[in-house]
DNA sequence: TACCACTGCTGAATCGAATCAGCCGCATCA
DNA sequence: TGATGCGGCTGATTCGATTCAGCAGTGGTA
């Protein structure tokens, strides 16, 4: 303990305590004092008490990062990933906690995270959608992530679906497609990549005089994909570009194109959103822009470990991952 | 804090800290004193502060996860959804840190997680595997997850690879296989998975007096699967059974079959490891036996937090999900 | 009556740091 | 010469719990 490196360096813990903490220059202590000290920690390996620099402090250095569901998820746990890497970096560690998307396993969770004195807490969902900050997390320095809250001004961190949403058009475009239609549309209220998605299609369409050509419903599942795109192609469907909302529902896609005989690229380009690891796997490998979770999951902590921020919804940008499914020019 | 509860109550903070600690009966502590300092402390809302607690205690609540990689990966992320829940039950939450593979963040995390005096630590790998405890854990109550350590007696959950692969053989031989094959080997000679599988394997088959009857060798990833599937099919390989390494590879195997226009399941039975989501979106859904990731982290914590528990693998069985991959009878 | 056991509680020390409010000695300045 | 300032350090308190040792009061026993 910081006694015995005191006694050790024949100094105080006071003083310890002060060159430990870098406040060695703000005390004036004489270099000399500094060097004994410091050999002292070294000799003796010492490693300061957390729990009880933590009851003075009130800090932990440590953070909380509440989430639905995204261990779980697929690919977006890569935002733990990334969470965890940029807390390390600030000298912090990461409680983490998953609530499943119970409601009362979630205000234990912030509960037991506040009562550890955590130094903030990143609340993170699954899908990208509007949220309501838990009451538990009100006062409480917190960032969203993946998510955003239009009734607060909290720091907020997601993709720039918008952006994305011309990218994966502007791609298509660039490929020589005229005829763009768009496979998929998202049921659930607060989600925002898809709404966000298809603005950013409408819009990069609109600057070459063009709109969507159609639009296939469905959900973002492989069989749903696969079902509503069978059956507009039985129905005599026809594009020379498919924006899918997702890797998952392209795959679907691809089943069905198949099944007609459609090929990719040959007979229309497809392109998607999530960039995961399955658009990698498929054949031709799926052209996807790229969600970037661990970026996300980064800068969120960044984020709430900085005490000048203040607050507002950053989007990061998402980038074409190409593959193989967009027709070369 | 406690000493308010006890002065609204009008007794001690040792009595009220008594109380709280469920020592009531032991210090026989009247009812009517503790009735009202559980009223107190609902009237304050007292919640204890933890630092305070863990300063005298050297117990936090908390405990550590270290992982090369877990949550980066496609669904072994499930393992800290597992984890999380788990340590919710028995009243503790999770610290995590990913080392990425490098040893020295690895042993940074390990330490700031003992500095904060958690509980215990859970080491995890991404793939299972033998491995060398770290020297930081050394005298640290460890539960290895997903990963042994032939040289120490720690508790070490991992999943029962073997009885996975005499699942899938006899799910095959049910089905009317008799010349089954395997794709995939093993390159990584720390990885544990295969060779137990191949070890169910041929134990099953030889149940039946059957060996494998050929080895498609390629590493467990969809193109290498795919590539080495066809070359197979194109020298004349032919089965009527295939057990996949993984689901990915099978993945592969699919597209290889496709290609070379054989049935699945109607020309052969094809089953496969895993039980990931990818499994399931699949055309027909592959039968595959299913790591059960999220069991395994429940148990690691379970384990860790068990006083009782003295090391030992435990081996946790994979169930066959079925798909339509495997020929009805 | 003196001793003891038991019930029901409390005072004070303790965990390991952080930090406020000085204190001492020496140089400087009027 | 005495006041002032500053460099360099420390004593004592504090954070909020846990816990050891012990203390009244009561009733039973020898």
């Amino acid at each position: 303990m910081l006694a015995d490196v005191a006694a050790e360096a024949g100094v105080s813990t006071t003083t310890a305590s002060y060159i430990l903490n870098g406040r060695a220059d703000e005390m004036r202590i004489a270099p000399a004092t500094v060097a004994k000290v410091r050999a002292a920690v070294a000799d003796l390996g010492y490693r300061p008490n957390r729990s009880a620099r933590s009851l003075r402090t009130r800090r932990t250095a440590t953070i909380g990062l509440v989430s639905d569901q995204i261990a779980g998820e697929q690919y977006g746990s890569s935002m733990l990933t990334g969470a965890s890497l940029a807390a390390r970096e600030l000298d912090h560690l990461v409680v983490m906690g998953e609530s499943g998307g119970d409601p009362e396993l979630e205000r234990l969770l912030i509960e037991e995270m506040l009562e550890r004195d955590v130094d903030g807490v990143v609340y993170a969902t699954r899908t990208a959608r509007t949220v309501h900050l838990p009451e538990g997390l009100r006062g409480v320095r917190s960032v969203l992530l993946n998510c955003e809250d239009p009734d607060e001004r909290l720091p907020s961190v997601v993709p720039d679906d918008e952006g994305g949403g011309r990218a994966a058009v502007a791609t298509l475009l660039a490929a020589g497609a005229r005829d763009v239609w768009v496979v998929g549309e998202d049921p659930v209220p607060e989600a925002t990549a898809g709404p966000r998605r298809m603005a950013g299609i409408r819009a990069e369409l609109a600057t070459h005089g063009l709109d969507v050509a159609g639009l296939v419903r469905c959900d973002w599942s492989v069989t749903e994909g696969f079902e509503a795109t069978s059956r507009w192609l039985a129905a005599g469907g026809r594009a020379d570009g498919l924006v899918c909302m997702n890797d998952r529902l392209a795959m679907g896609v691809y089943q069905a194109l198949a099944e007609s005989g459609l090929r990719v690229p040959d007979d229309l380009s497809v392109v998607s959103f999530d960039g995961s690891a399955l658009a990698g796997w498929l054949r031709p490998v799926l052209t996807s822009v790229e969600l970037p979770f661990t970026e996300l999951g980064a800068l969120a902590v960044r984020r709430l470990l900085d005490a000048d921020d203040h607050g507002g919804t950053e989007s990061v940008p998402m980038r074409v991952r190409p593959g193989g499914s967009v027709r070369p020019v």
